[in-house]
DNA sequence: GTCTATAACCGGATAGAC
DNA sequence: GTCTATCCGGTTATAGAC
């Protein structure tokens, strides 16, 4: 499945904003393969050569989100070193990725539902994908004003992680126009976070903290 | 698709024993209908008959389990005042139920991912399910000596619903024998969120209750 | 309403020729 | 890399028996 070639590339991409667009415009469910096949204007087996399910198509599709949105997140940290616009940033930016697709988001939560799939955010396949969000978070952390409570500013991202997993899921089921409860939840639900972390620090947290890291290090999610 | 007779009713039991039993045994997605309806020894047709897909006979699954851990902990809410033992009691025994049927929980968890699905926390379908389960909670704060957080006493049955749905996501992702890994954590989630209900009374809390209550009412998931 | 039997549909996925 | 033919299994349809 190596893609040597442009033509090939170009074949591949055809296919795929095919399905996309065919994804927003009928359904997931209601797009067969033979439709995408024939809208990118080549055959079923192609279009299998070039992914080899139908899930893997919005498999891809994930991929291309979370690559822009890393690339966003890096961009929008150069230029902003408030801690809290920055993950205010990171959340809002993907939200804003998926308004245009909410036709086939499910398909995300159903795929990523089952701990058999790639998109598993637990599977094997997802290991690279997973990292590099939480990366997104470290990055997010370094040059900051921002003070966390000592024992745990080493497992920050991953907390960031686990709270953005929610707020799309959260998102995927969200029925409203342009997703605009998941937007407006999410502004409280960013300013409840940061009130506990500012709360955590106090020592009469110290066993919260303690329970917190053992059960991080014993799920130990990212190896 | 009413039962009216009492052998329907035994061929529908059947029916949803063979497919247990081969999907323990083969696994979901290597069990087809046919293989079903034959161990059964019934026609494909009916398999159909009663059970509208493959996918329903998993939720039926769900339904049962659901219907045994209400009854279970309504028993032990009648034996036990204390509150954490309830609560660890509902949490544990809904994960025993699982540990005999590692083989296709996974199906639960795509079909619990795509919000179309009756299965999803949210849908309409499954609201009576969620309703019910959050009545299990509600049942074992009534009678104890647990101190609540004023304001959030009338919400504590909706949290504990949403940490039971991430504690049922994380067992069906672990994959340690018997499911030990999730029994072991399961303490420690607990551990965390009594000791965080006990500093949430406290004054220093009032914005952090504050936040929490605006954003249930936002999210208002059980209609 | 419950059940059998059988054929057919449909679409995801694969095999193998070129 | 690309195509055509085929498989496979979930699902539906039909026609009839009790």
């Amino acid at each position: 499945m190596r893609k040597t070639t442009e033509k090939s590339k170009n074949t591949r991409t055809e296919i795929y904003k095919s399905a996309i667009q065919l994804f927003q415009t009928h359904g997931y469910e209601e797009t067969t393969m033979r439709m995408i096949a024939k809208e990118a204007g080549v055959s079923l087996g192609l279009a299998y050569y070039h992914f080899k399910s139908k899930d893997d198509i919005v498999f891809h599709f994930y991929e291309l989100v979370q690559k822009d949105s890393e690339e966003e997140s890096k961009k929008f940290c150069e230029s902003n070193r408030d801690f809290r616009d920055r993950i205010r940033h990171i959340f809002k930016y993907k939200i804003e990725q998926f308004i245009p697709h909410a036709n086939f988001l499910h398909i995300l939560a159903k795929l990523s539902g089952d701990p058999k799939s790639p998109l598993s955010p637990f599977s094997e396949e997802s290991n690279d994908l997973r990292n590099r969000e939480i990366q997104s978070f470290k990055y997010a952390i370094e040059n900051t004003n921002q003070k966390f409570p000592d024992e745990l500013s080493e497992i920050i991202p991953d907390l960031f992680w686990i709270l953005e997993l929610a707020v799309i899921y959260y998102c995927l089921y969200d029925k409203s126009p342009n997703k605009e409860k998941t937007v407006f939840v999410l502004d409280y639900i960013l300013l409840l976070t940061f009130q506990f972390l500012r709360l955590a620090r106090l020592p009469i947290f110290n066993p919260v903290r303690k329970s917190i890291l053992l059960i991080h290090n014993k799920i130990k999610f990212n190896n």
